[in-house]
DNA sequence: GTACTCTATAACTATCTAGTTTTAGAAAGA
DNA sequence: TCTTTCTAAAACTAGATAGTTATAGAGTAC
């Protein structure tokens, strides 16, 4: 794979236990172990994911007694994000707030566990996006 | 890869190079030919990319004389951002909307083509989301 | 020091990836 | 029809990826 951070981000996130992970990392700090648990999968497996996430920036590790700590680092999202971003006035037709249309999109199909608590009011506002599109 | 779709995509955003023709392809449909001129990559390398694009979704094709146009699709890429938004407040301490990061962003680092065109104002709004972090 | 626990590394396999060059096929033009 | 243009497919290569089992090493407890 390409050695960019945002491809190694990118990267990290195409892998569904990766993403599993981080999920579970949103949580709280992890042993190798507990991350590995819920997986049908070994334990030198999980690490290497880990490693994964750690080199895309996505994971510290720390020391606790003999095991080792993960810790969800959200910066290379942030990134990752902003890059998606310049798509927004692509998909987004009618210029809905993103944190509204999460909103929606966690009411359709069950919120997680990270969602923020409440549904925020809409706020009017203008916006002189030159939409362009097509050749 | 995985083939789920949200694997896809992020596996499609892997790669500088198809992140390029994504560039490209927001600012209006291309041909194969054109949309492989600024590498130096033959041509059957950027129709790979694209295949890999047109598998995640993010590129539909139509046929235009002897020509293929690729067009974007950012549909998927809305599924993409909304995953990212889970963390949203792991990384956005001061609790500023997206689309004030981005245009932070741009500001620090050149406005892309793509970028809407002002700056909006800051919207002051109460927020009683539960910061949950630390296990 | 010895035993135990937790995690990383080594070594290996199979599969996928990104690129190449060459070639075939489809559509348009003369 | 014959030629040209544009793109996809075939066949191949090198290197990365995701998993395995077995083992080594670091830290704690005794």
């Amino acid at each position: 794979m390409a050695s960019d951070t945002l491809s190694l981000v990118f990267g990290a996130l195409a892998d569904p236990t990766r993403r599993a992970l981080l999920l579970r990392l949103a949580e709280g700090e992890a042993t190798v172990a507990q991350l590995a648990a819920p997986f049908s999968m070994s334990q030198p497996a999980i690490s290497k994911h880990l490693k994964v996430l750690e080199c895309a920036g996505l994971v510290t590790r720390s020391q606790r007694g003999t095991a080792r700590l993960s810790r969800l680092e959200a910066e290379p999202l942030r990134d990752a994000t902003a890059w998606l971003a310049r798509y927004q006035h692509f998909w987004q037709e009618s210029h809905e707030r993103l944190d509204e249309l999460l909103a929606a999109l966690q009411a359709s199909h069950g919120a997680p566990a990270l969602s923020p608590g409440t549904t925020r009011k809409t706020v009017q506002r203008t916006r002189n996006t030159t939409q362009r599109r097509g050749a």
